[in-house]
RNA sequence: GCGACCGUGGUGAAGUGGUUAACACAUCUGGCUGUGAACCAGACAUUCGAGGGUUCGAUUCCCUUCGGUCGCCCCA
């Protein structure tokens, strides 16, 4: 039988290498949501005219690389080629923009489908996080998106980011622009290499990005789009620079960088990074305003401004540079179990610990010590316990530290204790997550989320019941349910009360705002 | 869609028109009958991406196909 391997282009992400895609995410919606910015999911698959007309059916991605497909009613769909046309849809669909504050957040993620040829950070089936912000009216919308990616990139661990930002002005003036450009270059057509003549008919701003050195001379003598930009488009510009300098982000203006999207209209701005290997993966995020999207598709006259990641370039990029090892997980111990009876107090014993949180596995059938002291070094297991014929006899379980070696029994009766104290596990967050390393509060380890603690940058001292902490939080109203003096006040007699304020006698319930009725707290 | 190169075990890789496809790492077994390094001995590719052709004989030559990589195009 031959092996079926996955489809060309597309790939599977496993291990280690989840972990970090997850993490790109988590660490992407985080900063998203402090800008204000809500989850949105839209569906993976679409009407076809959706991206027609969205993205345009002039541009490559819908002539060429779109999967389309009939379903059994006849109906015309493809697989999304990108996010923002899908979030478009919905917006206008549920009539969002007619019900809540403009401008509208939302941050996305998920897969995205083109059919190209696969290359280097590139692939059929990508992945891609990206943002809209929709009912935008001023240069500040674009700034603050510009922001947040940027702002994304940074907490990801990216030092020296390249922003290139250009202005595709309106749809007239660039219309405009594209008649002058086709003027400049009808004298010079003969000596133009071949993809230019193509791209002369179908996209002559793609001229500039030539890169036949021939080419590039000819385009330095082309009229840019500089001067066909009105006095606003050009201040936006300028404002859009100088802030992002301002901000000490390396920022320049390229009158060539051109998006392979129509919809794009305005600011348009491109991320670059060149990994120490010299890799190229392309342009690692992009994106811009468009002013004419949500109307073309029926919806009301709202501008947007958005941009998404290219999640696989930027997990090969950190990944590569190294950035990414601390989401590796490693074992907390390893349980040895040898003998049948061995095997059923290891069990009971492994399950006492998971409750725990604490993270370990054991052999449930029978190897040699010497390669399971094999497989507990290589999952990263800072202890052995051991069971063995002699352990049961004698109801005691050795415990070894596999870094130092020291080795010594501990009775059936205390070794739960024991193992938490060896792992100073009254405030393990399960391990998954460090940041809360040299807090001294002792709440996040029974939460599931590990969220319910105030302490934010690891200051926090919280015991129960009175907060000495002098995190961050302190004079903010503070969402943990320690009950420390950061929590809400809550005058609310009844324990029945939805409040996370944290004084009452229940755990609460996790919920953005209280939903009792008779309570006094905010 | 166009062009170039490549495809050998779990991994990294040698190699040749001809009876046993190097080597290294990893894994497993034993030496050490209950202890993770190292060492020693042994095991591990009915087969060289798949299909077809040439040949007495192909992993090696040819064709097709699939996949990978790179450039173009395009894009995240």
């Amino acid at each position: 039988m031959a092996m079926i391997s996955s489809p060309k282009g597309t790939h599977d992400i496993l291990g280690d290498e989840a972990r970090g895609y997850s993490h790109i995410i988590n660490v992407c919606e985080e900063v998203a949501t402090l800008y204000g910015y809500s989850p949105i999911q839209t569906p993976i698959f679409e009407a076809n005219e959706l991206f027609a007309r969205g993205v345009g059916d002039a541009t490559d991605i819908v002539r060429k690389e779109m999967y389309v497909f009939k379903d059994k009613g006849d109906r015309l769909n493809a697989l999304r080629p990108e996010g923002t046309a899908g979030v478009m849809r919905s917006i206008i669909a549920n009539k969002l923009h007619a019900t809540n504050d403009l401008p509208l957040r939302y941050f996305y993620s998920g897969p995205m489908f083109r059919y190209e040829r696969p290359q280097l950070g590139r692939y059929r089936q990508f992945h891609q996080f990206g943002v809209e912000s929709v009912g935008v009216t001023t240069v500040y919308d674009d700034l603050e998106v510009i922001l947040l990616a940027i702002h994304a990139l940074q907490a990801l661990g990216f030092e020296q980011i390249t922003t290139r930002i250009n202005s595709l002005s309106s749809r007239e003036t660039r219309e405009k622009y594209k008649e002058a450009l086709k003027g400049f270059y009808a004298g010079h057509l003969e000596h133009v290499c071949d993809d230019c003549k193509v791209r002369y008919e179908q996209n002559p701003l793609r001229m500039l990005d030539c890169k036949v050195p021939e080419d590039v001379a000819l385009s330095k003598k082309a009229p840019r789009i500089s001067d066909f930009l009105t006095e606003k488009d050009q201040k936006d510009l300028d404002f859009i620079k100088n802030a992002l300098l301002g901000f000490n982000i390396e920022t320049e203006i390229d009158t060539s960088l051109v998006r392979g999207l129509d919809y794009y209209s305005g600011i348009i701005f491109e991320f670059e990074y060149v990994p120490a290997s010299g890799k190229n993966y392309g342009a690692i995020g992009g994106g811009g305003r468009y002013d004419k999207l949500i109307s073309d598709l029926g919806g009301p006259a709202l501008e947007g401004v958005g941009f998404a990641f290219g999640l696989e370039r930027l997990y090969h990029i950190l990944h590569e540079e190294g950035k990414l090892d601390h989401v590796k997980v490693t074992d907390d111990l390893y349980i040895i179990s040898v003998g049948e009876t061995a095997r059923y107090d290891a069990f009971t014993l492994l399950t006492s610990l998971r409750t725990n949180g604490v993270r370990a596995i054991t052999n449930f059938s029978d190897k040699s010590f010497k390669s399971l002291f094999k497989i507990a070094e290589s999952r990263g297991a800072k202890y052995a316990l051991i069971i063995g014929e002699n352990e049961v006899n004698n109801q005691v379980v050795s415990v070894r530290n596999l870094e130092t070696q020291e080795q010594s029994e501990v009775k059936y009766q205390d070794i739960t204790h024991h193992v938490l104290d060896l792992l100073g596990f009254h405030h393990h967050d399960h391990g998954h997550d460090h940041d809360h390393d040299g807090c001294g509060c002792n709440h996040d380890h029974h939460d599931e989320d590990g969220h319910d603690c105030c302490c934010q940058d690891g200051e926090c001292a919280c015991e129960n019941g009175q907060c000495d902490c002098d995190c961050e939080n302190k004079d903010q109203k503070c969402n943990c349910s320690c009950g420390c003096e950061n929590c809400a006040d809550c005058a609310c007699p009844d324990e029945d009360c939805d409040c996370n304020c944290g004084q009452k006698k229940e755990r609460p319930i996790k919920d953005d705002d209280c939903g009792c009725g008779g309570c006094g707290c905010k």
